[in-house]
DNA sequence: TAGGGCATGTACCAATTGGTACACTCGCGA
DNA sequence: TCGCGAGTGTACCAATTGGTACATGCCCTA
């Protein structure tokens, strides 16, 4: 009754290979989004900058709903692969490697994608079913490889979790102070008074 | 050529007595918006569920614009009654004071209040003109009486503004995690955490 | 009691939205 | 060459939206 059009590729899409038109658009669908917004996204306005029509993507993605959970899927892949890209060379004192995290994180040029995220934050709090996946892994998915880092740093076990779930917390909010301000220097400031307190040197 | 009728009250409203209607009209919408979301909001929606027709809440605020922004204003309002009004007694040390604070700030019964409060940020920052001036005080209203407290708790006052801004930031952190897990004693730990790092008791 | 102004409701409008129907093109296998 | 199916565009639809026009009721004052 309905479909009598449109056999959506609906392929899974190998992560890898790209679903070839698909994994294109998704990608470019995030590009935009993360620049212009989650919230308003129109699939006319989407649609019109990325170079098709609005046709094409309830083709592609069957639904609004289904483009939205990819983007926000993606968006996600993005954020971890720029965690697992850094990949702190060893030998650095803890205290550094957390400097350095830093100051990957607050790169201008992921600003866009740190708005995202906490654009998306606020969407999935309030319950939008295409957001809410996210609320399982904003924690959990982060702490799983911090509180590595802080065993093999030498933190008692019993704590490395608190110290873990309190550096992540301390990073997102110093984050969306940065975004908030852009008073680059006084966040720097605040994140080294925090390092110092956490790893007791200076 | 327009406004042929409605000659829209305007009224500053003195903000104590209430404008009558036209405050308990966004004070209804702000408790609508915290309990069911600022993004989506419409003004039908808004109107059916606090018993007016949309008709007047173009009548009284001329505009979903300007509602939008008397709900953030409120909002921001009633954020700020919540520190005031916690007068800590004197007497508490610093880190018992933080404590009864992060209790209060985490009653669950404020839990639609804070997410209101990550979903304003996230249309801030995304530029939302009835959002963005949350953005001004966002950081620096907090700043000033925190770093207060510093100072008066025997802090330098050099690294006392540090102090300020991390601590603002752990919790604010904290809260958004408390609110995408609900890991009450999860969260709660870590803060403690935070508070031996911070006052360096225990 | 008459009248004027405020408050409110009903009906409506134009714009935008997600989604659909259908027509068209192009490349490839028989 | 024929035809078929995937990819794409155009035109359209129904629903929802913010906002407006107009009519009505109510209260207060003259």
């Amino acid at each position: 009754m309905v479909n009598t059009d449109d056999s959506h590729p609906e392929g899974e899409a190998a992560p890898g290979t790209d679903g070839d038109r698909r994994s294109q658009l998704v990608n470019a669908a995030v590009d935009y989004v993360a620049a212009h917004g989650f919230a308003d996204l129109s699939l006319r306005g989407l649609g019109a900058a990325i170079g098709v029509s609005h046709r094409m993507l309830i083709h592609y993605f069957g639904s609004k709903e289904q483009l939205l959970v990819e983007i926000v899927r993606t968006s996600e892949q993005r954020q971890r692969d720029l965690l697992s890209r850094l990949r702190l060379e060893p030998g650095l004192s803890p205290a550094d490697a957390a400097r350095l995290l830093w100051q990957q994180l607050t790169d201008p040029r992921l600003a866009g994608q740190e708005r995202l995220f906490f654009e998306i934050c606020g969407h999935a709090l309030r319950g939008r079913p295409e957001a809410a996946p996210v609320l399982e892994g904003l924690v959990n998915d982060w702490l799983e490889p911090l509180m590595a880092a802080e065993v093999a740093a030498g933190a008692d076990p019993a704590v490395a979790r608190n110290r873990a779930r309190l550096g992540l917390a301390t990073v997102r909010g110093l984050l969306l102070d940065l975004l908030a301000t852009g008073d680059r220097a006084g966040v720097d400031a605040a994140m080294e008074e925090f390092l110092r307190l956490y790893y007791g040197s200076k």
